[in-house]
DNA sequence: TTTAATTACGAAATCGTTTTCGTACTCTTC
DNA sequence: GAAGAGTACGAAAACGATTTCGTAATTAAA
């Protein structure tokens, strides 16, 4: 009685093996009666199936991977949130992969998903613009998967982004009009699309307000803990007049509040700031953080649902239709940190 | 050529498919040669064994199941990190479940989690304290888990957790040398383990101090957002006296914030609190918040490494050993919040 | 020289499902 | 009443690996 399975379950209900899998697949061919049966002493011996075997009878796994770059991220866990709220409801499973930003861990986990071991992929890009062999190998192998936040834009897939170049204006136009004299853009790398568009949308407003060049700076402060802190307080010694800041992502606002404590910076008198941030303090930060808040859980739910759509269209011929491509709004709210 | 399997790989190289098994496991059974030829084929050709013929074959899945009630929420992304850090260098995998603190959740998860689709789970219980019955059915299947944080004490599983009561006596001490009269307890619900042991350490140190009952007050405040508001705000209208709350987790802190901001109570003039957390803002907080900090990213490796412990030695037979119970120390960070 | 041990491989069973195909049997229909 | 359609089930092949067992060929031991 160890483990129960089809076959003991069959033996039990002197039926045959098939007879018994079809019935517990509500088969056409078996009448309601057995049915009932079958389900009936099923329920009782707790019978489950085996999900490998049915998986590689199958070829499909039920199960569904999402690679991210780093998960202790408020960002990030609000769309595994949303994320696992669709799988849930499909009774999908999720695996969850981190690449600590190295490209390098991206390819080698998605090579390593090649083998079938899920039914799609969702993946916010940690790896550089000129590498897209591992998706390649992804697209040969017909395995769906679907870009979030951070697309390989050459790549041919869905994406699920935010309006990164409308929001990166907006937040620079208000710290324009907040009467900032030098910008300063805080940026991981200049390899990650939705940071690119940010910094797009930065630069675009700069111009339109005819802002002179030499007022405007790029801080790529990188992914290192440590590194990113130094280059960020360097950047702010001396301090510009009347600085506004334009961060990128929400752990380089905070490391900027953390730097204007230990060095006496007033925000937002001396520094404005606003940044990217899915925080739920950032009204309580001191002072309030204006933000920017990408819908991070609808991310999530949409990224999901485009990815499940994927999967269950395989096979079928894809419509001529133009590459999914869903874009989210971004809310701006204004707090104390770019205070005139 | 679609996809490549060990049936044509052995055609390929004109050997067995046994043997080719037998070389990719580095039998000793297969001459170097052969096994080099092997590999070299196998990797040219980008062979990957499928995952569920194996698993189904070797009865075991090189993953695990990460059981928590949230994952918006620092302390479990930290604890992911750790299980990750573990998983990856172990190269298991692993799968997510929410609960989001439903107790029915939780055990249709496990229940499901009975098939054999995992080789073994980590738990932060959002169980009630009555029902172990799956835990019970986990057992006598033979899939080990291990409990992080929030365990089961009634059930036979080793456990990595806080000094819960000591840091809870540390921080109610604390509150009383910051001369607070009054004393609030915030939780979730009297059904989770940490959560009690806390409580416990809380109302020791009152009890140590003879703190008059009538000034001492326990706030369930429970799981669902807007309710848990509302209770924690009635519970501060009116305001007792020189009020030092301890907060048992992070997010009725914020809560707590929040309301404060709202109907402007001042922190910490008008109220003290000191709470549970892994915010990586506390410090920057208005004012900046007490914390008692788990070693969220270690409490997720120990967890890791106990699972991975029990599931190497499961079918042996185990030694008539105390359960593990690791026990890690919670550390104190006195800011603002709580200044006299 | 004979026997025993070792080396290096292959055939086939096995894991637990799903699915295809075959087949009795009953029921229509003209 | 013969042919066709429909119903309800079973036998067996498949999925792709691992593992047991068997066996030639070679080497070592007696």
């Amino acid at each position: 009685m160890e483990n129960m399975n089809i076959k003991k379950l069959a033996k039990e209900l002197n039926l045959s093996v098939s007879t018994v899998s079809k019935a517990l697949h509500d088969s056409y061919e078996i009448k309601a009666e057995t049915k009932e049966k079958v389900l009936a002493l099923a329920k009782q011996l707790n019978y489950q199936p085996n999900p490998f075997a049915s998986s590689l009878r199958r070829n499909s796994s039920k199960t569904i991977a999402v690679v991210i770059p780093e998960i202790a991220h408020n960002f990030f866990s609000l769309v595994i949130n949303g994320i696992e709220s669709i799988a849930e409801e499909l009774k999908y499973h999720v695996l969850i992969y981190i690449t600590h930003e190295i490209p390098e861990k991206e390819e080698q986990i998605i090579r390593h998903l090649l083998n079938g071991r899920v039914d799609g992929i969702l993946i916010s890009s940690s790896g550089t613009s000129n590498n897209n062999a591992h998706y390649h190998e992804l697209i040969q192998k017909g395995i769906p998967f679907v870009f979030f936040d951070r697309a390989n834009f050459d790549v041919d897939a869905p994406r699920v982004t935010t309006d990164d170049y409308q929001a990166g204006f907006q937040a620079t136009e208000h710290l324009i009009k907040s009467q900032c004299k030098h910008f300063a853009f805080l940026s991981l790398s200049n390899q990650m699309s939705a940071i690119n568009h940010r910094k797009d949308g930065f630069l675009a407003a700069l111009n339109q307000y005819q802002i002179k060049p030499s007022h405007v700076h790029i801080i790529e402060a990188g992914t290192d803990e440590t590194l990113s802190f130094q280059i960020i307080r360097d950047s702010l010694q001396p301090l510009p007049e009347s600085l506004g800041i334009f961060s990128s992502v929400e752990k380089l606002a905070i490391q900027t509040y953390h730097i204007c404590k230990e060095i006496n910076i007033r925000i937002p008198k001396q520094l404005k700031i606003i940044s990217f941030s899915n925080l739920p303090t950032a009204a309580l930060l001191n002072p309030a953080l204006s933000t920017l808040t990408q819908p991070a859980f609808s991310i999530g739910k949409e990224a999901a649902l485009l990815l499940f759509q994927n999967i269950k269209n395989k096979g079928k011929i894809q419509p001529i239709t133009t590459l999914p491509n869903v874009v989210l709004k971004s809310t701006i709210f204004i707090r104390e940190s770019t205070k005139i």
